[in-house]
DNA sequence: ATAATAACAGTAATCATTACTGATTTAGTT
DNA sequence: AACTAAATCAGTAATGATTACTGTTATTAT
């Protein structure tokens, strides 16, 4: 379908620009509600995924289970997701040209691409102490909210 | 907690691991329900649940949005998903093990693993004409159910 | 300006998953 | 074999992220 323009669009690409870490449609709501009172969490969902299905940013579907993030930046990066606050991370690395043609050596489809994800605990978690780690509402700050 | 064995559980660890496809705990709940006519959904994704924290099962949540699959399978091993009819296949790479490594030379957190997640089009996919693959009450076959 | 239609706000519905409850099963101990 | 404590169960209600629906508004081409 055609994309018309819309502010609301535009607000909500606008912001996800500005962030390095990896909003979720609740946060992006959040932010977007400042300038667009009105807007609506539905329209949230419905612009990001449009935006995403134009491959104009990224849909993350990993993280804390069942919720999405996005990212703009949609040039070649991996991901890193702490196991204990589930903070979304990004994480260069050497290209790695052949692992598609490599793995399609014993597959039988076509291989279009592929995604890493890293898992462990991120900085702000490494120097909690276990105890802290056990207690769930204790949430990591390393991502500007 | 102490895990106090069930025949529930035992079958449907037992079932996953008759299955080289990663079934979703629907799937697993309408095969287990033939032994066990009386079993509760509940059960079954608690035992799952259970299952996947001890590390005898993994949980792999991608694929189709919002779906958790399930794998008897816990070697070495990473997966393609269809982007066509979201089967989730097994896929063998040989080894990368200074990945993790490499990655955290870049970042600060702690590394402990990662996962590869190829996508593209399954063979059975392939097969189909592009007006077939728009049509998405076409699905794939390639998995025993 | 007008008309066609994409997009909106607001709200209801969907659907995978989890939580709750009182009854049952397991496993260790007499 | 009976006894007890705790894990597990079946059944059901609740949760929470996401999507669908509806009547109204904004955008864009003519």
């Amino acid at each position: 379908m055609i994309m018309k323009y819309s502010r609301q669009r535009a607000a909500i690409l606008s912001f996800l620009q500005t962030r390095k870490d990896h909003p979720t449609a609740e946060v992006v709501y959040s932010h977007v509600k400042e300038e667009y009172p009105n807007i609506s969490l539905g329209t949230v969902y419905r612009n990001l995924t449009q935006l995403a299905d134009n491959g104009m940013i990224l849909r993350l579907s990993f993280g804390e289970l069942g919720i999405d993030h996005f990212d703009a930046d949609t040039s070649p990066h991996h991901h890193f997701v702490c196991s204990a606050c589930s903070s979304v991370i990004d994480l260069q690395l050497k290209e790695m040209p052949f692992i598609d043609e490599e793995a399609g050596k014993n597959f039988d489809g076509m291989i279009q691409g592929h995604n890493i994800y890293f898992h462990g605990l991120c900085k702000c978690c490494l120097e909690k102490s276990p105890i802290q780690l056990n207690k769930c509402d204790i949430k990591c700050e390393n991502l500007n909210d």
